[in-house]
DNA sequence: CGTATACTCAATGTATACAATTTTTCTCGC
DNA sequence: GCGAGAAAAATTGTATACATTGAGTATACG
């Protein structure tokens, strides 16, 4: 029952979000459909959607790749993630049902048990413990998302979170600080479960300067660190 | 050297936004491959690349069809706006270049010439004036984007806007009045051209609640009228 | 008469062959 | 050696045939 298309989709999106396919390498056809032993076609679709979500691109000059994160776009990313949150957590205030408010108060006890005030926690070297904070990460804002009521913002933001994911790829294992987010995120809850629009709106503004911040200084260490061995990240 | 695929993707956009393919309506790629006179092949990629703006969604149950704007929809769509509009204003006080404010100028200015105080201009019954008008009105919001210098955010937009166009081709022709907009306009491009960023994103929140407000009150209108008549609109 | 099963048909999914186009590489003349 | 131009290869675009799927219909059986 399972289209090819879809198989070669989740396949294709997995080594793109894992890294295996790195950011700007060109998507040839006959190569995917040669790898992934299908015809040409089910791997076009594929591509389609993967574009449809803005983890591929058009190059310049024609031919596809896989998408290409630079430092302004993070910047751009983070802008409309401002406002389009902004309004994502209003709406929340107003339509967030019982259920989703527990799923957002649940995502944040998750944070929490992996993040007591033990400082060797704080910083982990452990990868695996990085990841899970990643994904709880991007679960609390797809549901923040989804709490809105408001699907075509849910559509929008989940496009933007698509190709932010692209850019943790490079930055957020250099940089754990990032995940001081969790009081922010905390503040956001206690908004929304007292409806409380504005409070909402101004936790998010404030969680989302503060993370674009964070990144954008992470991203310009790494920056003059590969500039420094001659390497050209962006 | 006009790809086929381009050349349907053209044409079916162009029904699409007239009109002559209604919302709602499924796509068939058979039926379009005869009736365009090519085969499925490019008729995918054409429908593909609608799909990627939002012109055309999946079909509960298997199966695309034109894109269905309902009145929720519309109300979700100007709080997109209202969250991208108002960081695309003030990114616009950042960033607009002298070009950029000259055509926002122009563009108000086009509107003016066929906006004097003659009463008979304000709601004009002529359609091609109205349309003219829905052109300016787009230019004008596409235009704030794109002086955002913020390509991610005017791509949101862009979706946005699409979405919107299938609208109001139910919508503006009963609501002439959605035509009040000139006067807003003008507060935010004076706010840019202060590069006043607060009064900008202020003059955008005004005029998106504004405009969503006539928005719905005209199709609530529209939908009690339909009611009347047992025709199911939405 | 109702229901379940098999059939039919319409639509999309997939493979493949071929055309058109673009890019690369090779060679020839300078 | 190097640039122009032609041959070759690589890549995408298009057509078409066939497979699969799913929806609807007819039919046979209880």
């Amino acid at each position: 029952m399972g289209k090819l298309f879809s198989k070669t989709y989740l396949a294709l999106r997995q080594e793109i979000l894992s890294g295996k396919l790195a950011s700007g390498k060109s998507l040839i056809e006959q190569t995917l459909a040669d790898r992934f032993e299908v015809s040409r076609t089910p791997i076009r679709e594929a591509i389609r959607q993967l574009q449809r979500e803005g983890l591929v691109e058009s190059n310049r000059g024609g031919g596809l790749r896989v998408t290409v994160v630079t430092i302004a776009d993070a910047i751009h990313l983070y802008d409309c993630r401002l406002g389009l949150e902004q309004v994502a957590a209003m709406g929340a205030c107003e339509n967030a049902t019982a259920a989703q408010l527990e799923d957002l108060q649940d995502c944040l006890a998750q944070a929490n048990l992996s993040d007591p005030t033990d400082p060797s926690m704080r910083s982990p070297n452990n990868v695996d413990e990085l990841e899970n904070r990643l994904r709880i990460d991007q679960s609390f804002h797809r549901l923040l998302a989804d709490s809105s009521g408001n699907p075509q913002l849910a559509d929008l933001l989940e496009q933007v979170f698509s190709k932010m994911a692209l850019l943790r790829l490079t930055t957020t294992y250099q940089n754990p600080d990032v995940l001081e987010i969790w009081a922010e995120h905390e503040q956001i809850v206690a908004a929304i479960v007292q409806r409380d629009s504005q409070a909402a709106a101004i936790a998010v503004r404030n969680h989302l300067v503060a993370s674009k911040m964070r990144v954008v200084q992470a991203l310009q260490g790494l920056k003059t660190e590969a500039s420094l061995q001659g390497i050209a990240l962006f």
